[in-house]
RNA sequence: GGCGAGGUAGCUCAGUCGGCAGAGCAGAGGACUCAUAAGCCUUGUGUCGCGGGUUCAAGUCCCGCCCUCGCCA
């Protein structure tokens, strides 16, 4: 009876790197949770993809002098090798500039026009003469109508601060070659969420009791304060996918509505390229089935409110459309738990003014489990955290080494040492040595609920406390001293901490799957825990994409306590985690604000 | 401007139904030595953002204000 668990994974915007906070903010959590549920035995599929669309990758392409294209294939292809680096398991990671999300997306567009959840209005748009098409207000640079600064932006003024009506700005100019540009009417395609408004809050109620109160309030609290109105889903572009109706294909569909569509796209991708076209039907027609959304804050509202309903208003015309299924109900979110931002030495995280930790940097310099361990000690999952580099040295140094590398370490190489490279045989398990065995099994059930329940830090925090246990039990028992004595003592204490750390392995690989699965060579076991990530190239009408994917077959990881057998040979142990200087708190702390170097 | 989250120890953060303010780290002291000078034992720390109110009792509930952040207009 495993249960079908969907882990959809915010979607990178195709323009820019990834940082700690954007890791933090949904990717890790989404990992850390998926890897649990796979140890389980349940059945997870992790999507996520690029958002290869909108304005800020043609304003990019068209700054630096290329294409689109260019741009998002380049920072696609660098989050592909980033993710997996980091160990952030993807069964897909793929892009929306698919043949497939061409053709999901625009069934679901399709489908809400079937269900009259769409309609049509006119509009004033800028329009460039120069250059014969529409400007989108990013394009557009002008006077502030608020504060007369002559440099704001079309969709905001960097003087007062106040987001701008792009239309009203004074003495408009084209950021592209600065002609005047011209209003001029368009017509687009709304998605009609006042119509939806009750189903949304129905759906919203049915979630009240389990819903983090911060996402919540901020999809059920705005639509009760403040009505749900129709939103544009189309612009005038050419970079996107076309509006599949007739006379509307020089048209794009805007990429707030095409985007989270990604999650319904990369599961059908990823069951296609399985071979087996319907099994991502698992997930998304299996009413048991569970899906988690892992984003931050800046999204809720596009997956508590506007996904679900573009869900809603597909109904059962989505199965009609896309593969002539009668009948069937694509799912809705389960869950949602958001995370907060973090912060960096106390400012809000830039990447314009490099003021971030990027993630390629990082992992130039230290290991993915430190970040993993850092991170997750310090995940923003109730409110806004900081990440400090004097804090993360002292986290480093005197959590994730002093407290469990140590612990590992000093009992592999006693045990290495004193029983020629084996497991020892144990005598009989005295109170003491049963006593630590069943505190650590507890936390299969406790460190399982919380991940289970995404509280992730509570977690991690509860695996370190039994860490800490092992080391006091070890101090009691004294091993050093019985070996003098009494070596068959110490084989049982010995035998004893070596189970304790093999099951205290399990509970943190979610966390630290890299050190587990070192760990797990250490004692001697030859088949890894995890499984293998690969990269693919994809070829369709559209081109080639490549992809990030997961094979689970060698997996031979379980949430279940340790059975380590008694002679068990062991491998030569080394430490697990590096002990970090504390320079380097001073020269990473020149390295923010300082011209970028890693911005390309 | 509307909606929401947050403001608690030197630092990073918990705090459920209102019931003597907590953890980890840092700091101080101690016994030890298997281990990455790690681990273990002992130990100090608070204007719970500010001002009112309700209550026998408020970090927690109510009202007002200040600051930080997000979404929306």
């Amino acid at each position: 009876m495993p249960s079908n668990i969907l882990v959809s994974v915010a979607w990178p915007y195709a323009n820019s790197l990834i940082h700690v906070g954007n890791i933090t903010g949904s990717y890790l959590p989404a990992d850390i949770f998926a890897r649990y549920q796979r140890l389980v035995g349940n059945n997870v599929l992790m999507v996520s993809g690029s958002d290869s669309h909108g304005t800020p990758v043609t304003v990019r392409a068209d700054a630096d002098g290329t294409t689109p294209l260019e741009v998002y294939s380049q920072f696609h292809t660098g989050f592909l090798e980033l993710f997996q680096r980091l160990g952030l398991t993807y069964d897909l990671f793929t892009s929306t500039h698919t043949e497939n999300h061409f053709k999901v997306s625009q069934s679901i567009f399709l489908a809400l026009e079937k269900n009259g959840y769409l309609y049509t209005d006119k509009q004033q748009q800028w329009y460039s003469p120069t250059q014969g098409r529409f400007l989108p207000d990013r394009y557009i640079e002008g006077t502030c109508y608020v504060c007369g600064y002559a440099n704001a932006r079309g969709d905001q003024c960097d003087q007062c601060g106040t987001l701008l009506e792009a239309t009203s700005l004074i003495n408009p100019r084209s950021k592209m070659d600065g002609s005047t540009p011209e209003l001029k009417e368009t017509e687009h395609f709304y998605l009609d969420l006042g119509k939806l408004q009750p189903a949304i809050i129905d759906f919203l109620r049915q979630r009240e009791d389990y819903w983090r109160s911060n996402v919540l309030r901020q999809s059920l609290g705005q639509i009760l304060a403040d009505e749900l109105h129709g939103r544009a889903i189309t612009r005038d572009l050419d970079w996107g996918i076309p509006v599949p109706i007739e006379g509307w294909d020089e048209k794009r569909l805007y990429v707030w509505i095409e985007a989270v569509i990604g999650y319904l796209s990369a599961s059908i991708e990823w069951a296609q390229l399985n071979g087996q076209p319907q099994a991502w039907h698992d997930w998304w027609y299996d009413s048991q089935a569970k899906s988690f959304y892992f984003i931050g804050k800046d999204n809720i509202p596009f997956h508590a409110v506007i996904w679900p309903a573009q869900l809603i208003g597909a109904g059962d015309w989505f199965s009609k459309l896309f593969e002539e299924l009668e009948g069937k109900q694509l799912n809705l979110p389960f869950y949602v738990p958001a995370n907060e931002f973090m912060n960096l030495e106390g400012k809000k995280i830039s990447g314009s003014r490099n003021w971030a930790v990027w993630g390629f940097d990082f992992l130039s310099r230290y290991e993915p489990d430190t970040l993993r361990y850092y991170l997750t000690a310090n995940m923003p999952e109730s409110k806004d955290t900081d990440w400090d580099w004097q804090d993360f040295l002292n986290r480093n140094n005197n959590e994730l080494v002093a407290t469990w590398g140590n612990l590992v370490n000093r009992v592999l190489s006693f045990a290495y040492k004193h029983w020629d490279g084996q497991v020892p045989s144990p005598g009989e398990l005295r109170p003491a040595d049963l006593e630590i065995l069943s505190t650590v099994e507890t936390g299969f059930q406790t460190v399982g609920d919380y991940i289970n329940s995404v509280n992730l830090r509570a977690g991690l925090n509860e695996a370190m406390r039994l860490a800490a246990e092992v080391n006091k039990y070890l101090d009691q028992s004294a091993p050093w001293f019985e070996v003098k004595t009494d070596k068959a003592a110490a084989a049982t204490t010995i035998f004893t901490a070596l189970k304790a750390i093999d099951s205290l392995k399990i509970l943190l690989s979610p966390y630290l799957p890299f050190s587990s699965e070192q760990l797990h060579k250490f004692l001697g076991y030859t088949a890894p825990l995890f499984g293998e990530q690969f990269t693919e190239t994809i070829t369709d009408n559209l081109g080639e994409h490549d992809v990030l994917r997961y094979n689970p077959a060698a997996a031979s990881g379980s949430w279940e306590p340790s059975r380590l057998p008694s002679g068990q040979k062991l491998r030569e142990p080394a430490p697990l985690f590096r002990k970090l200087d504390d320079d380097i708190v001073a020269s990473e702390r020149s390295r923010l604000g300082q011209p970028d170097i890693s911005q390309e």
